[in-house]
DNA sequence: TGCCAGGCATCTA
DNA sequence: TAGATGCATGGC
């Protein structure tokens, strides 16, 4: 709460609702706070926040004001620029996409940094939510620096590269320990660059993040989905069957409660790339 | 106490 | 090449 002592930097939320969208799933770098505000870190960026209606109040943990550059980070990341009104009209032409803009109309899909998403999603698989959080906050907490009371940068791929599995054992991220450490190494060398990725078509791309021990297809699409904002990631049928088996086992849109997070997101992304335009 | 989780690697037929 | 199985851990 003393942090927000400091003046904070309102912003038009749009119909996001931070709640639903910093807790989906889709990331795993922010804590509710006892206070009401979320903390969180991104790409070295720590920062606490707030909503109030559809205005965020962005403030820097410890204080001081926000640079050009961090407040273009941010609004990037929250995706402030996005026309989501647009986008939910759209949605709600088709049957199904419409349930899930009722469900979950402020959720909105962050864009995240490369090599924290594709390590989040490793960690994710034959795994939940709460446990991939932990897992994500000791790594940052154990092998990170620390930027603000309670809150740590991502670790680099060069931080993570010379260690072992052992050293990553008190992550408790079980057999995925080696495949962090794989993908760090393989980030660090040069095997799998981001730069290189942007330049790919996606089922290049895919396969290069393939190359990654623990990365599947899964992986690799929520890879370019969430972190390379691509396009057309993956064959409308495979984001559909995704999507409604996690968010309708029973073919039933009531049974979206509590599978906000992938299913969502799958289903924002693949109607993004699919649906027509509205006027087209 | 046992099942299951937002997959993937490996083994086997 | 497709299907079956094991994997670590913690929530429910």
């Amino acid at each position: 709460m003393a942090d927000f002592a400091n003046t904070p930097l309102a912003l038009p939320a749009k119909g996001m609702n931070l709640e639903q969208t910093l807790f989906c799933g889709q990331s795993f770098s922010w804590q509710r706070r006892e206070d009401g505000c979320f903390a969180g870190v991104a790409a070295g960026h720590p920062l606490l926040l707030r909503q109030q209606g559809d205005t965020l109040l962005l403030t820097l943990p410890g204080g001081g004001s926000f640079t050009a550059e961090e407040l273009a980070f941010w609004r990037h990341y929250f995706a402030l620029d996005a026309d989501y009104a647009a986008l939910q009209a759209r949605f709600s032409k088709h049957k199904k996409l419409a349930a899930c803009v009722a469900c979950f109309p402020g959720i909105r899909v962050l864009r995240q940094p490369f090599f924290e998403t594709l390590l989040a999603f490793i960690i994710s698989q034959n795994n939940h939510i709460p446990r991939i959080t932990g897992i994500v906050q000791r790594l940052c907490a154990g092998f990170g620096r620390q930027l603000a009371p309670g809150l740590y940068d991502f670790p680099t791929p060069q931080q993570l590269a010379g260690l072992t599995p052992q050293a990553l054992a008190p992550l408790r991220a079980g057999f995925r320990a080696g495949y962090l450490i794989d993908a760090a190494q393989k980030v660090a060398q040069g095997v799998v660059r981001e730069d290189e990725l942007r330049g790919l078509d996606n089922a290049q791309a895919r396969e290069v993040l393939m190359r990654i021990k623990g990365v599947g297809p899964k992986v690799a699409d929520c890879v370019l989905l969430f972190a390379l904002e691509r396009e057309d990631v993956a064959p409308m049928d495979v984001w559909m069957k995704r999507a409604m088996t996690s968010l309708f086992p029973r073919g039933m849109p009531a049974a979206c409660k509590g599978k906000e997070g992938i299913a969502q997101q799958y289903i924002f992304f693949w109607a993004r790339e699919h649906l027509p335009p509205s006027g087209k």
